[in-house]
DNA sequence: ACACACTATATCTATTTTGATATAGATGGG
DNA sequence: CCCATCTATATCAAAATAGATATAGTGTGT
């Protein structure tokens, strides 16, 4: 299972499940999350596979936390897994089933609905990412030269957010664009030929 | 829930389960994949709502056959489905929560070589789009003015999976770049950008 | 004083998904 | 003929995930 590797990657400093959710809802939501009843659950079965020991910390300001952190043999694991090649896990886009079977709808206007309202989705989605990778690396990535390894390897992964959710953007402007194609199927050469150049050709940005 | 609404839709034409299935493996592999023990309940589930409908098929060349096909109310719920806006549903990117923690390893070799394997694993799916993008559409997208709805729409989800894939593999690329420029950090002759930053990292001495 | 939001842990149920296994007719190669 | 493979349906157990609810301390605003 991954998440629990995910965990124990987490778990380089110590840190109560509260706080592991709250670092899904920050810094890594584009590419993991659970919730908190997934995450108590595992982190008491990991300290039953010895992989994490706890202790319950006196509340400063608050209730108890149970603070969790890796032994020797959490850590272990977690290389494995790390040195384990990369694993590829199915991917699920609700949204673009609801396009593919889209024509039962038979009704192109709302299709573009559709493509219009996810891409600003998308878009507010994004705005989080770009935050993240400006708090990160600087403007410019200034900072990434002298980062950390740990902030080298969260600005890599943020950048993967970044892209994909730019080339997802840029596939509603496509989609669109077709759309438009499909519905003024007799515009003169000039408009619509252009356009499908533009599409066709490999846009690249940051 | 996503796949009783895909099994709707994939039902635009009467099939079994397996039919399903083979059609999970082909043209929408990279946005919904099932299994058939999760499939075969559905449909019964489905049927019991008065979704679908079946009738055992006698068996031309080879075993039993139960064939479902879809009712008005499924085709409705489908719509619903598909009128109710764009199902954005949680990401999960193992891959790249590997590379988030992968500070742990403390050897950027490890890093690059993961990399490159997972670029070469993106390359292989891709290809694989490609062909069906090509089946599609034809070379140039030559067959796309003329196709049907349904192509049409086949025709946008895959262009979601080419132009995902080409942007992680871009995002590998990048990657592997500013792992090249860390191991390097006091490189001369790297080209302008190199140049540019080491300028702005550190002053001449001597 | 009271409501509300936030921190924090925990548990319960239900749903979703995966993996393994059983059965069996049909087809093609050696 | 036997064996492997493909087609086809079905079920079981296990694991992963989501959603709801209970409990409680603590700080903030009204």
């Amino acid at each position: 299972m991954s998440l629990d590797h995910i965990l124990l990657g987490m778990l380089g400093a110590p840190a109560s499940g509260y706080d592991i959710k709250r670092g899904f809802s920050e810094g890594s939501r584009h590419f993991w999350s659970a919730e908190l009843s997934q995450i108590y659950p595992a982190l008491k079965k990991l300290e039953g596979r010895g992989w994490l020991e706890s202790s319950l910390e006196p509340p400063a300001r608050g209730p108890r936390r149970r603070v969790y952190h890796r032994t020797a043999e959490g850590r272990a694991e977690l290389i494995r897994w790390l040195t384990s090649g990369p694993q590829m896990g199915t991917q699920r886009f609700a949204y673009v089933a609801q396009l593919f079977f889209m024509h039962e709808l038979d009704d192109l206007e709302a299709t573009s609905d559709f493509m219009l309202e996810l891409r600003s989705r998308l878009e507010e989605f994004l705005a989080l990412l770009r935050q993240a990778e400006l708090d990160i690396a600087g403007p410019d990535g200034a900072r990434l030269d002298d980062s950390s390894g740990e902030d080298f390897h969260a600005y890599l992964a943020v950048r993967m957010g970044v892209r994909s959710l730019r080339s997802r953007m840029d596939w509603c402007d496509e989609v669109l664009a077709h759309i438009e194609r499909r519905r003024r199927p007799h515009a003169v050469a000039g408009g619509a030929q252009a356009q499908d150049r533009q599409d066709r050709k490999e846009r690249r940005r940051g």
